[in-house]
DNA sequence: TGATAAACGGAACAGTGTTCCGTATTTAAA
DNA sequence: TTTAAATACGGAACACTGTTCCGTTTATCA
């Protein structure tokens, strides 16, 4: 945050940037797939790094965590700019609820260390919320104001509302890999559809 | 249960028996000090016994949280029937009270086990409710019968009251290792010798 | 008392997290 | 471009885990 301009010393080497990008990307991919609890040297082996470059960078498992999910946080609402900027407004908004969707599914196993007490993770709620909540708000007022979605929305409800459905249903599910294959992520898909319906077909704009 | 007079074969030789009774307490102790996920080798160096030995009879270590578990409902339930022989019957409600409550403080560990979804648990509540309900029922009903203590109270309402007061109550705590020093504990005291006085001195046997 | 079955103990193995340091790479000055 | 210092890298090594396996000891009973 400082390294770019202030006068703290040196830059970031370009490497250490490069393997701290690998080490996440793989952290993300290895932690959906065995949970948050996988050995340090799958992580390590997956990004293609030794041990110690990982632990140099993130000494305590919950840095790492933390780190991913903020960083998916991230991404999922850097779509919402991305979709709304190449889309109608109505379909902006759907398409986004689906990918939020996606990230819910495949943060179930972060919902258990969220909650465990580890006071690392403390800020992780709020950071959540300060950025989905403008994310969507930002995509229901278009939407609203195009005449395709009403307006009596709130937007961290709708957030809880398929936070809850898309866990809930995720549950159970078959034993395929891919998650998007999983029949309760099919069914949470319907039932996703059923609410963005909601949302278009309501009462609107009042 | 078949091995003292069913012909199945031969009865359990003695030292096999010393040793699981030897294990059995020193898992209590270990549970209490470092939780029920204290490392088998610290077990079996408490109990005197090898790995092997432990691994024998409780290959699981859900087989050996259980077994603590009942064991200590046994003996919690058994105290009942002692302490009603030995004391008046509103000494002994209160005696035992007393007494549940430092069963359900220790066993504060084992909680978070029993709701982890594991189905090695799943008889465990059952086997806690049949034991307990029936004991404090008794002492109850005895104590209604002497003038010492009101009718009007379910022994399950009581159980469960009491489980929360203690659970809650030792969550806050000094770092004092023996539980009896605790301020939570203190604490937790005073408030079931309050539930006991509403006991006793509440509108009686009507 | 001795034969036999049962039980014992702990070495050995495999899989973790974590540290440490010789080596390699990047950076910036010359 | 060359070179020296700073920085980062990788993975061997260590400390602990759970778990298995088998040579040795012990209890039982004829």
């Amino acid at each position: 945050m400082q390294e770019k301009t202030t006068g703290t010393k040196k830059r970031i080497r370009a490497d250490a940037a490069r393997n701290e990008d690998a080490v996440l990307e793989a952290a993300k991919t290895v932690f959906a797939k065995s949970g948050v609890d996988a050995p340090v040297r799958e992580i390590a082996k997956a990004a293609g790094v030794g041990v110690g470059t990982l632990y140099r960078r993130f000494p305590k498992r919950s840095d790492l965590v933390v780190a991913v999910f903020k960083r998916e946080v991230d991404a999922c609402a850097a779509d919402a700019k991305t979709l709304a900027k190449d889309n109608p407004p109505g379909v902006a908004l759907s398409q986004w609820l689906r990918r939020y969707c996606r990230f819910i599914v495949t943060k179930k196993g972060l919902a258990s260390s969220l909650h465990s007490g580890d006071p690392a993770f403390d800020a992780l709620p709020d950071y959540f919320r300060s950025n989905f909540e403008p994310a969507l708000q930002s995509l229901l007022t278009a939407a609203a104001k195009a005449g395709e979605a009403r307006s009596d929305i709130d937007a961290f409800d709708l957030l809880r509302a398929i936070g809850n459905l898309a866990s809930a249903g995720s549950q159970s599910g078959g034993d395929t890999d891919d998650p998007e294959q999983n029949e309760g992520m099919q069914h949470t898909y319907r039932m996703l559809d059923l609410m963005i319906d909601g949302l278009r077909f309501g009462r609107s704009a009042e």
